[in-house]
Parts: structure tokens; C-alpha cells; sequence
DNA sequence: CGAGCTTGGGTTAACGTTTACTCAAAATGC
DNA sequence: GCATTTTGAGTAAACGTTAACCCAAGCTCG
């Protein structure tokens, strides 16, 4: 209908009642007024298609409907837009709108004082990947929520996947499947790497099965699986592959590596799964799926620490727990 | 410094001056003013650590420091990531925030006065990918840029990739490099295959070589390139190397098709480059550089269309013309 | 039936900025 | 030296909304 912005002002005066009558009578149920005025002041606001306006709304309480993300890297690597749509989904079901600063070299307190002056709602952090990040005790109080990552101090409630849990699933899995005999190519640098370790452990122990120490292995000379570290992946198969006492199974620390071991089976001569299981953790469709044959592997919760998140911001929810840890999901497909 | 929120009042109040003072001061050169007092403000600003409020600044001027996004299919795509990010960065220089909405199911309307509840300074509309869009015209005043789109009615100034121009420019490499006879299998459905398949054609006629009629080929049943159309592609490959009469060279519709081509190619026994180049278009790095030998192709400039439309959208340039086109760039590899 | 309570709704003042208007003092021109 | 212009800065209103406060009328209860 009526599209020129509408403001309580000409609801007020069209109806002859003040201002203060129309804000009540929107608002919500607080302010005791009679029905009849309520239904009628709505009728019109519907009528002129009257929207509030935020900004005004925002000056008087003191904030935007915003919420706002300092991203550590979650834009650049797309790997991770998966927390961000459902995010996303969560918040605009409430009526809130998502502002995402990236941290780029900037550090946290000019990210974070950069959202301020928008005055959203909540901030949270958001990571890319799983890790334990400092965070400045001068914006401690204002960020909310720590979002696929944990603050070092402990003391901002946090979203986290399930690392160790997730590894003992797989392990499980794995010994179901009938396998015993489990090297580990792990990313040990990193949070997540160290958590799964853990795992993998945990799980041999509450089956009594017994874990071959030289086969937890790395995959990496740094932290993170590069391209640079294939060979050591190549040169790892290879060792494994050499004696008579062989694994049967292949756990890799992340679908990259994996990629890379079926390179090396292949060369040496292995089939999959058929001499040698492989299995894997974060579930990066664009590898696992295509590989062959298509790649077991633990996903990562992207798509429900986002959602979580969103409820969680949007105020529906408290966390669980100080840390709470969102499960992975095991995807089944023919590697094992 | 001081950190609690300081206004002008306070500023004004500790200077014993008016308010109006202040925001003159702080505002820049238009308002009539000694220096001393300017530069008085302007230090008692500093010191006190004065941020405006950006909020009420909005109420008054009836926008707020942002840049709103009509993302269509942006963020879903990791691909086009690219856009957003040089865009988020433009835009941060001139200190606004980019607010980004996803039309989902919802439609640009619905979409778009999402947006406007937050008063944003300009809206745009972005694509994943280049597409001609049917902008309805309750909106169209009020989207002021197509990021990597055009809108159907020729209204709304657009920034798009240079797609003929690509293709004239990867063609004419073909020849330099000697290559006389290029198959080309294209993506037809999309906007960017028909402007590519002029570039074909007019680079062609420029250098008065003839064009293979029947090696002009789709790489899909449907618009758009999907797993499903794998096995097309191959029949595709085997037909044209099947005759007496081959190509020399294979120009992929995009980097997916040249995987899938690869792999044809591999199965019937021709080498890359020496039997047969493939070349490209987008540079879709985790296909494009891995592939085994890496993938000449066009690198469609995601980057240089956001960096471009922060500039634009945020004032400092007027857009060339109605339809900007910006160029790809050439990326040289070992396929041809 | 009157004191006190409930109900419905108006009045007014904020929130922090910007800006149109006003006005006094200083500077300039004759 | 007086009239006029320029300069510097104050006053007040406005943006749209919310909230503390107030008041009048009707109700309940002893």
C-alpha cells in the first residue's frame, strides 16, 4: 500500500490518540491499554504499512538489532561459509541482521571497536577452524559467545566440535567394520589434532585393543597440512607398507591428507578398501565425495555450531555448558 | 584512555562551549570557526577518546554507515568469496560496514527491505555468478550497483566480467602458441558461455582462421555444469578424437569441465599439451593448479569486481558506463 | 458513599547529532 | 565615528522512538 515511511506520528494523529498510545499498542503486552485501542492502532499500522524505524529504536535502548561477528579468517576460507549461512538463517528468523568484520592483521580490539560503533545487540567471535585463541581482557566483557573456537582465560562461553568424540566414533567404526589395525596420520599442531589423538587413544583403551605407538603418525612438519608436506605423507605409506607388519586401516587427520594417501595406496599398489581401509575427519564434500572410492569420514558440525550459535545470540538459548561440544556425524561411504 | 562513552555534551560542557561547537569542530571545514577553538575540540576529543555515535548521527541524516549486499547465491558459493572480501575491504576504508543479506527463497523485495530497516547508505545487488537478473521495478531505484550481473532492463549501472574479451584473448594465446584447431566445449545456458562463444567466433574471423562448426559443443544437457553431464563430456571426447579430423586443442566452458576433460583424455590415451592442449576459463584454484599438468585459463576477476565496486559504491569513482566490463587475466600453466 | 486502587491514555523528556536561525562582537568601509 | 559586513558561537528544533510520570475516570471495598 503505502510505501513513504510511516512514523507512529501519523498513525497518532490519523487515529487521535498520541504517540506514546501507538508505541504501546505495538510494542507488545507490557503497557496495560484496552483491546479495542490495540486492535485498532494495529489495524492501521498494518493498513499504512507502517515499519519501525530501527535506527530511531536503536538511539533510545542503546543498540541495533545486530549481531555482531569478528571473524578470525571465516570469510577468506570458504571451507567454513557453512557456520556463517546457518548463522545467518538463525539470526534473521529473529529479526537480527549479521555485520562480520574480519580481523584481517588488525587484531581483536580494533575489530571489535569497529562493530561497537554500529551498537550491535551481541558480538562473537568466530574461527575459522578450531583453536584456542587470546583474547584481550580490555573486550573480554563484550564478546559473548566464541564460536568454533574457545578463548584461552576460560571464561567465554564457547561452541566447539567434538573433537575427541568424534575420533572415538570413527575408531568405533572402525573396529565394527572389523579393522584392529590403525595408523593415524594426524595434524598434531593443531587443537583439533591433539583432541583427536586423544580420541583414537580413548577408544582403543575401552575396547582393551591395543594401540602400535610408531603408527601415530604426522602428517605435517608445521602445523597445518600444506601441499609441501605431500611427500611426507608418501614417504609415511611407504614405510608402512614396506614391513610385513601392516596396518589395515588409514586414519587420516583431515580429507587433504586423505586425498593424498589415496594418491600413495594407489601407487604402491593397495586397493580401497579392499587391502587397506581409509577413513577421515571434517568432511570437505568437495574431496571426500568425489574421491574413489568415495571417502568415510567424521563431518564437521559447521552446520549445527552455526545454528546453535544463532539461538544461542538470538537469545532462545544459554549454552549448555561453558564449553559445549557439538558431536560430528559419521558419513559412510565406501572407503572402509 | 577514557573508555566509558563520551558525547559531544561532554566535550562541550568541559570546554564551556555549546554543542553545536563541538560538531562543528569535529565535522570539518564547511562550518565557520576560529582554528583555536577547532583545534581545542579536537584535542579535548582525542584525549577523552571520542567516537561519534554513529547511531544518532544515522537518526538525524536518515542513513547509517552502511553498505548493504543483496547476495544472490553469494555466500552459499565458496567460489565467489573472492567478491565479498575485496569488497569488505574497500569498503572498510572508508568506514562502512557491509551488511549482506541472502535472497534464499524470499525474493529481491522481500530481500531488500530487509536491508532498508537498517537505512543503509547504498544498496547493490551481488551474483555468484554472471547472470542477467529481472530486477523488480519497486527496487530498482534503490539498488544503485549490479555486482557481477546485469539487470534485464539496462537501468542499473553493472559491473561483469569481460567474457568475449576473454575469449578472445585466450584463443588468440591458442594461436600464438600455433594452435590452429580448437574444439570448443562451452557451457551454453549461461550467460557466460554465449558471450564467450562470440569471443570464439570474433577471434577467429580477426585472424581469418576457420572455425570448426561441429567442435563448437555443449558441456551440459542443462544450463549449468553437473556431475551429471560427466558422462557427456566424455562421449564428447571420444567422438572427437575418434575421426581422422581432430582438434589440436580443447577450450573448456570451465575449470570442472576441464577435470572431467582431463580425465577423457587421459582414458584415450592422449598426452596434455603434446597430443592436445586444454585451456580454460575462471582459474578455480583447487581444480585449475592441481590438476596434473596445471590448467591455462582465464582467471575471471572476482577480485578486481569487489575491490571495484567498493570503490564505486563508496563514492570515490562513477562507474564507466552502464555496464563496466572488468578484463580477466591470462593464467599461464603447463596445458598448452 | 468516600478512600483507595485500577485502568486507559496523555504529557513530556530524553537518546546524540545535525542544522536553520539568531545575535553579539569585531572588523571593515566611507 | 557611524553604518555595514563578517565572524564566531549560542539556541533551539528536529529525527522517531521509548519510558518515567501524571491525571482523570471508573471500579472495589469497607
Amino acid at each position: 500500500m503505502a510505501d513513504a515511511k510511516v512514523s507512529m506520528q501519523d498513525i497518532a494523529s490519523r487515529l487521535g490518540v498520541s504517540v506514546k498510545t501507538v508505541s504501546g499498542a505495538l510494542h507488545g503486552g507490557s503497557i496495560r491499554m484496552s483491546e479495542e485501542t490495540r486492535q485498532k492502532v494495529k489495524a492501521l499500522a498494518d493498513e499504512l504499512g507502517y515499519k519501525p524505524n530501527l535506527v530511531a529504536r536503536g538511539m533510545r535502548q542503546g543498540f541495533l538489532p545486530i549481531l555482531g561477528i569478528v571473524a578470525d579468517g571465516l570469510i577468506t576460507q570458504p571451507f567454513a561459509t557453512e557456520i556463517m549461512r546457518s548463522f545467518d538463517n538463525a539470526a534473521r528468523a529473529d529479526g537480527l541482521s549479521v555485520v562480520v568484520t574480519n580481523i584481517g592483521g588488525r587484531g581483536v580490539e580494533a575489530s571489535v571497536a569497529e562493530l561497537q560503533r554500529l551498537m550491535p545487540q551481541t558480538i562473537a567471535y568466530a574461527s575459522m577452524y578450531h583453536q584456542v585463541v587470546a583474547i584481550p581482557e580490555a573486550v573480554r566483557g563484550v564478546i559473548s559467545l566464541m564460536v568454533n573456537c574457545r578463548d584461552e582465560a576460560g571464561i567465554i562461553p564457547s561452541l566447539v566440535p567434538a573433537e575427541q568424540r568424534a575420533a572415538e566414533t570413527v575408531v568405533e567404526h572402525l573396529f565394527e567394520r572389523g579393522r584392529r589395525r590403525i595408523a593415524f596420520l594426524n595434524l598434531p599442531g593443531l587443537v583439533a589434532g591433539r583432541m583427536r589423538e586423544e580420541g583414537v587413544r580413548a577408544a582403543h583403551a575401552a575396547r582393551g585393543i591395543a594401540l602400535h605407538e610408531p603408527w601415530m603418525l604426522s602428517a605435517t612438519r608445521g602445523p597445518v597440512y600444506s601441499d609441501r608436506a605431500r611427500s611426507l605423507v608418501r614417504d609415511h605409506i611407504t614405510e608402512l607398507f614396506s614391513s610385513a607388519d601392516r596396518p589395515d586401516t588409514i586414519l587420516c587427520g583431515n580429507d587433504r591428507v586423505a586425498l593424498e594417501v589415496y594418491g600413495a595406496l594407489r601407487r604402491a599398489g593397495m586397493r580401497i578398501p579392499e587391502d587397506v581401509a581409509v577413513a577421515s575427519f571434517d568432511n570437505q564434500v568437495e574431496i571426500a565425495a568425489r574421491l574413489d572410492p568415495p571417502l568415510t569420514t567424521m563431518e564437521l558440525p559447521h552446520r549445527a555450531i552455526g545454528r546453535r550459535a544463532g539461538e544461542i545470540l538470538s537469545g532462545h538459548r544459554r549454552p549448555a555448558q561453558l564449553v559445549e561440544e557439538i558431536p560430528f556425524r559419521l558419513v559412510e561411504r565406501a572407503s572402509v
